[in-house]
DNA sequence: ATATCTGTATGATATTTATCAGTTCATGAT
DNA sequence: ATCATGAACTGATAAATATCATACAGATAT
């Protein structure tokens, strides 16, 4: 056997192989086989390092990203050149959102913001499976439509707090949807706690200082232990 | 001719004739005219008059809303319980946004803020005519997503701004893109306004009247003369 | 006509948040 | 080793915004 096709034949079985990847299992769920397998071949794999750039707000779009693993900050420079984060992304999210569907240009800053594994696919390919394949484009609109309806919820859910709700929230969130622990590493600094939830540097720090005081969580750095979730509740839903 | 067939006739001829329906173009483009027939004869039109409900926050989705005429605002009461406006939808505006992909309830409430027509069509067809026919699909995508991107910098650009900064958003807003004149009638009252950009009601009178009283722009209770446009972009600019 | 309500309006004051100034600490560069 | 740099931190003060109180006009109900 030529070792061309031994090596596509290797490519083919081992490139999608994430039993718990959500593309992959919508692919394989409505898409045939033999679209599936070029979609696999055709498949990137990249690494980025904590703090590498993926890709740039204004870039023009070419690819589909899925965050394979790690941890991916999405933000963006506002028309008052305030830098802003939109979200913080997780394994299995689409990190395009929807902007790949109607935009040239990539609308968000994508950082790594730990060892991040991301899989790239050509958009055209996307777009064109998209057009054959109904039941694998409603799976792409429900996944990037939640992500997009989230990302409007959470703004509202910070305009009608205060700052000490706002970190009470981020916190929480990190707890509970990110980590899933009450001990974590805080995979962003004290400023881009800020650009993420709209408030200065120093009223993050301030905050988390006196959350400190008050006994509700222990700093260590990046590391946050929260020993009193009923507070930092109660701080979020009527702060 | 039976009755019944003569009126199911005049039904289909007249039911889809807005040349100028985008949805209307985007199915007589990319759907079969067999299925474009079914949709207008299943279509049914409503009437609403200023401050009326079109459906309410909560309620089980089971339509898709296209404005025809009028004007549209989406509002939404946040866990904080307060009341949030999260955009003002206009003609050829599909007011579901992208929720109803993914959601089992309406995420807003929708009310009439003027003489407003809604074509209404049943979701499951919609859903059905996404899943056969891909450009369909991907012409709703386009749209809906677009609106929800618009969504999300609208919420970005009040958040990088003080109070003036977004009220002169919000008039010029009105003034460009809703009614494209320099003088206007305000659909909503000030407390909407506040509502809309996230601020109390008394500042937006306060603001109103501060800009008023610069010779900015000219009150005559909910109409809005605009006579410094320059000043007013200066605002919003750099406020 | 009177009462009542809601929207608009304005001023005084309180509260929240940002800004500014300065310190410490860790980190990487020379 | 020391120097610069940036992040974390704190306090004092300024600025922005919300809250509270009050008034008044217009609409609606009694």
């Amino acid at each position: 056997m030529p070792e061309s096709i031994a090596h596509s034949i290797s490519k083919m079985k081992s490139d999608c192989q994430c039993e718990n990847c959500v593309l992959r299992n919508l692919i394989f769920a409505h898409v045939p086989e033999t679209d599936a397998d070029v979609l696999c071949e055709v498949k990137k794999e990249k690494k980025f390092k904590k703090g590498e750039i993926i890709i740039e707000q204004g870039a023009p779009i070419s690819d589909f990203f899925y965050i394979k693993s790690g941890l991916v900050k999405l933000s963006k420079v506002s028309d008052q050149k305030r830098n802003y984060i939109i979200t913080i992304a997780k394994p299995h999210d689409y990190i395009n959102l929807l902007t790949i569907f109607h935009e040239k240009e990539y609308a968000y800053t994508m950082t790594a913001l730990e060892y991040t594994e991301i899989c790239i696919f050509p958009l055209n390919l996307i777009i064109d499976l998209t057009l054959k394949h109904g039941n694998f484009a409603l799976g792409i609109i429900k996944k990037a439509s939640k992500t997009s309806d989230a990302i409007i919820d959470k703004f509202i859910k910070h305009n009608s707090r205060n700052l000490r709700g706002r970190i009470a929230m981020t916190l929480l969130d990190f707890s509970l949807s990110i980590y899933k622990s009450h001990i974590f590493e805080l995979p962003i600094s004290r400023k881009e706690i800020a650009e993420l939830i709209g408030m200065t540097t120093e009223n993050v720090i301030r905050i988390l200082s006196e959350f400190r005081k008050e006994d509700i969580i222990k700093i260590n750095g990046k590391e946050i232990e929260i020993i009193d979730f009923d507070r930092l509740k109660m701080i979020f839903d009527h702060g």
